[in-house]
RNA sequence: AGCGGGGUGGAGGAGUGGUACCUCAGGAGGCUCAUAACCUCCAGACCCAGGUUCGAAUCCUGGCCCCGCAACCA
């Protein structure tokens, strides 16, 4: 992130693909996204933070079939399973939310083709590809093991079929001067890697599919017998949730061209993210994406996650056992913010032990509990944090675990401070000595409290709240049984 | 030599030339305000082999191993 006091902040997901629940991947990446929303927020600056679900294409299709489902029916179950995560792991309320089926977006995707088409950057050409009979689709190379559909096991036919194509080749010169900004893609190995990418050389992309083998997207304009594929048209709603292009609200200019616009992806989506989709920018002559962050993945027991190995953790599951904040706490101190992280439920259990329950927890029962006893009336509210800027740089690098590893460093003096000055027994044989030390405690706990914001809302609610009532809380975090 | 990242105590992380740090787990003490929580101390590590240097986890060379990407699945 870049400092910028004056600009309006804008924050996109990748939008995820409804064939399937939400997988805990996307509730990292939400997590993040509104921590950095909430911080940002608490910064002064004005927000627009978005998500949506990606309804098109032919895995949809299939799956609404599988299912035994029509397909509208089918992706409006789905977007409202994705829209309840917003509940599910407390997200600010005002997180927007763009579905690829709505009508404004089919008429942005539309219109990006139109800009494309009128810049000569979308052409028909004969696609060829393997196509295999029995999964109805083109394969790609890994899915042909030994000239055979790995599904299958047959041999896919060689099949030709007229598509547009979007000139991508056109672009790589533009990608490499955007590429060439230090701060366009973080980590910035991922920044070198997609500047070998583009230097190897592109290829221009197939962007549409024959209607008599997908009928599921937005058709092409102008054209009776394509559909849009799928990416094209889910690409652009990081802008059409905006409300481009007709920007009624004024939305778009305000925080896409004026504003500093970042996006959360997956560390799969770097072609997808900061190629395919910028090029697509450059050719409609919109502005670029000024920064796009890629997380790693969650395996489980040193293996991806697959309904096969059983191995899946879901979002649910986690709040259901841990609720909802400590869900947060656990994606964003415990998952490593760019490289794969490994979860299995006992180390959850351990790391929600020891610093929920035996760390803040612990210390604020401790703390507002001598409070409560032994003060006559809340402190005075502290002025001003403290720590905020250091908060500031590890979210500007994207650590949201170093930011919370400072946030925790505080409850660790504060345990340790208690311990060495013993205000428990102050209090008893110079009780003004003993007040002036947990008033100063409960300062410590505010600051705490405070911090924790962006990360763990409701919990630096509660934390707040309790000291302007010196009271001591209901339990903040459980211990497992 | 396809491109890139990485191999640090039992586990997870930090550490880009100068006594190897943090968290969890283990052991021993202490405390009693607190959710049997908290504090102190102890034990334990830099993949292998060379090299550069007064000095290397950190730089170089070689080797072994892991993980992304290598384009139409999003």
């Amino acid at each position: 992130m870049i400092d910028s006091p004056m600009r309006t902040f804008y924050l996109t997901t990748t939008l995820p693909y409804v064939n399937s629940d939400p997988h805990i991947g996307f509730a990292l990446e939400l997590v993040q996204a509104d921590a950095l929303v909430r911080f940002r927020r608490s910064l002064g600056e004005e927000v627009f933070f978005t998500t949506g679900t990606d309804e098109h294409g032919q895995k949809i299709y299939e799956a609404a079939q599988k299912a035994g489902k029509g397909t509208q029916e089918y992706v409006d179950y789905y977007a409202n399973e994705f829209q309840k995560l917003k509940g599910t792991l407390g997200l600010s309320d005002d997180l927007h939310f763009i579905r690829t089926t709505s009508p404004h977006h089919k008429l942005a995707a539309e219109e990006m083709w139109k800009r494309c088409m009128a810049k000569g950057d979308i052409y028909k050409k004969p696609f060829e590809g393997l196509y295999c009979v029995g999964c109805e689709k083109f394969l790609t190379k890994k899915e042909i093991i030994n000239d055979l559909c790995h599904i299958h096991k047959t041999a896919p036919q060689l099949l030709k079929e007229e598509n547009y194509f979007f000139k991508f080749s056109r672009y790589q010169e533009k990608l490499l001067e955007y590429l060439n900004q230090s701060n366009v893609i973080v980590p910035e190995w991922r920044r070198i890697e997609a500047i070998n990418f583009v230097k190897e050389g592109l290829e221009d992309f197939s962007i549409s599919r024959e209607k008599s083998r997908l009928t599921w997207g937005v058709s092409v304009p102008e054209d009776d017998t394509q559909v849009m594929y799928v990416w094209f048209d889910a690409l652009t709603s990081y802008i059409s949730t905006l409300g481009w292009p007709n920007d009624e609200s004024g939305n778009f200019k305000k925080f896409w061209e004026e504003g500093y616009t970042l996006q959360m992806a997956g560390k799969d989506q770097v072609r997808f993210q900061s190629l395919m989709w910028q090029a697509m920018l450059m050719s409609a002559d919109i502005k670029n994406t000024d920064q796009v962050f890629y997380h790693g993945f969650i395996n489980s027991g040193g293996q991806k996650m697959s309904k096969s190995i059983g191995n899946v953790i879901s979002p649910y599951e986690l709040v259901q056992k841990y609720g909802t904040e400590a869900t947060r706490y656990l994606l964003l101190r415990h998952v490593h913010s760019t490289e794969d992280t490994d979860v299995t439920w006992e180390k959850l259990d351990e790391w929600y032990t020891a610093g929920l329950t035996n760390g803040i927890g612990n210390l604020v029962a401790r703390v507002m509990k001598l409070c409560a006893d032994n003060l006559s009336a809340p402190i005075a509210e502290p002025e001003a944090p403290q720590g905020k800027e250091e908060i500031k740089k590890a979210l500007e690098e994207f650590s949201f675990n170093q930011a919370l590893e400072l946030v925790f460093s505080l409850i660790a003096i504060a345990d340790e401070r208690i311990t060495r000055d013993e205000p428990f027994k102050v209090v008893k044989s110079d009780p003004t000595q003993g007040r002036v030390m947990l008033a100063g405690l409960a300062a410590e706990v505010w600051n705490i409290g405070y911090l924790l914001g962006p990360f763990m809302p409701e919990t630096s609610k509660k934390i707040l709240d309790a000291i302007k009532e010196n009271k001591k809380p209901e339990n903040l975090f459980p211990r497992l049984v």
